[in-house]
DNA sequence: GAGCCGTGGGA
DNA sequence: TTCCCAAGGCT
């Protein structure tokens, strides 16, 4: 979860997990489909469906415990070399390095690493440091340290150097040209995508969703059926859909931001009568379903209250 | 190896 | 409003 999210997001999710899947012999034992439900709204799908892959290989090749080698670990699907070292030096105090973002920001100032860890040749400078700060023994203080350095004191912007244990080593500090590191990824610029999502709702209430592939966007979650944002083009695929439905209303597009891109939504409500199957009935089934979508249904119930909560 | 994969908070 | 960026990994 902690994979490039902050702890402040993740600890309500964390929290529900862990009640939803106490050990890892129910994660494995759950199925795909309530492990994304816990994790809808948290981004990055594949960790989700990595983490559950990774808790069934445990089980039926680790006999449910945990290994607790570096080569065991990093075969583990959506654990890498980051995240084996965390592991391997918190859990096990292990001396194995981490390179999580404050790991690098840290040492991007005390050693004034130029360049942005984007680019392989600064990424393996980055782990040489790693590898050479990391102590053969405390190695989980020291590792939980760094990580709290980079979180509260070498901050991202206006670092707090003058709290700062290891001042009087950072090189950055010494120059008094901490803002220039880490050096900046030169910015590119987002594309655009727009896109039509269509909400269909059928006599009882229940939505229309689809289980969209593990490849690509929101990966393995529930969402509209979707088309290119046309009028003919929607009014094509709601004919397709159902000959009987007629749009309740198009509500106006709103932008949703990815890393990437920038993607324009326009939620078009629709009636359609008499048809049921892949309609759902949201409040009682525990799904996956992707941020702006869950936004788009709660504008539906807000349009019609009466009919959604039977 | 470069692109892809979410979302929310802070400035 | 826009941009940055976060306990990175996979293809």
């Amino acid at each position: 979860m902690l994979q490039q999210t902050q702890v402040a997001t993740v600890i309500d999710y964390f929290n529900n997990f862990v009640v939803n899947f106490p050990t890892v012999v129910a994660l494995a034992n759950a199925d795909e489909e309530e492990v994304l439900a816990s994790w809808a709204g948290l981004g990055y799908y594949s960790r989700a469906r990595n983490l559950h892959k990774s808790a069934r290989i445990v089980l039926s090749k680790y006999r449910g415990i945990f290994p607790t080698s570096h080569s065991e670990l990093i075969s583990l699907p959506g654990v890498g070399e980051s995240t084996a070292g965390a592991i391997l030096s918190l859990a096990c105090n292990q001396s194995r390095p981490i390179l999580d973002g404050n790991v690098k920001r840290v040492l991007s100032r005390c050693h004034r690493v130029a360049g942005h860890y984007s680019d392989s040749k600064v990424l393996k400078e980055f782990w040489r440091l790693a590898k050479y700060h990391t102590p053969s023994k405390q190695n989980a203080n020291y590792t939980q340290a760094i990580m709290d350095l980079g979180a509260t004191i070498c901050v991202p912007r206006k670092p707090l150097c003058s709290r700062c244990p290891v001042s009087r080593h950072c090189k950055a500090n010494l120059c008094n040209d901490q803002a220039s590191f880490p050096q900046k990824k030169a910015r590119t610029i987002r594309p655009e995508k727009s896109l039509a999502l269509l909400a269909y709702r059928n006599d009882k209430g229940d939505i229309y969703l689809v289980k969209r592939p593990n490849k690509g966007v929101w990966g393995g979650l529930w969402s509209f059926e979707e088309c290119e944002d046309t009028k003919t083009a929607i009014t094509a695929a709601i004919k397709e859909h159902n000959i009987k439905a007629s749009i309740v209303s198009s509500l106006p597009k709103f932008k949703h931001s990815f890393t990437h891109y920038h993607l324009w939504i326009r939620p078009i409500i629709i009636n359609s009568p008499s048809l049921e199957k892949g309609y759902f009935n949201i409040n009682k089934m525990a799904l996956g379903i992707p941020t702006p979508v869950k936004k788009i249904i709660t504008m539906l119930d807000s349009l019609n209250p009466t009919k959604s909560n039977e």
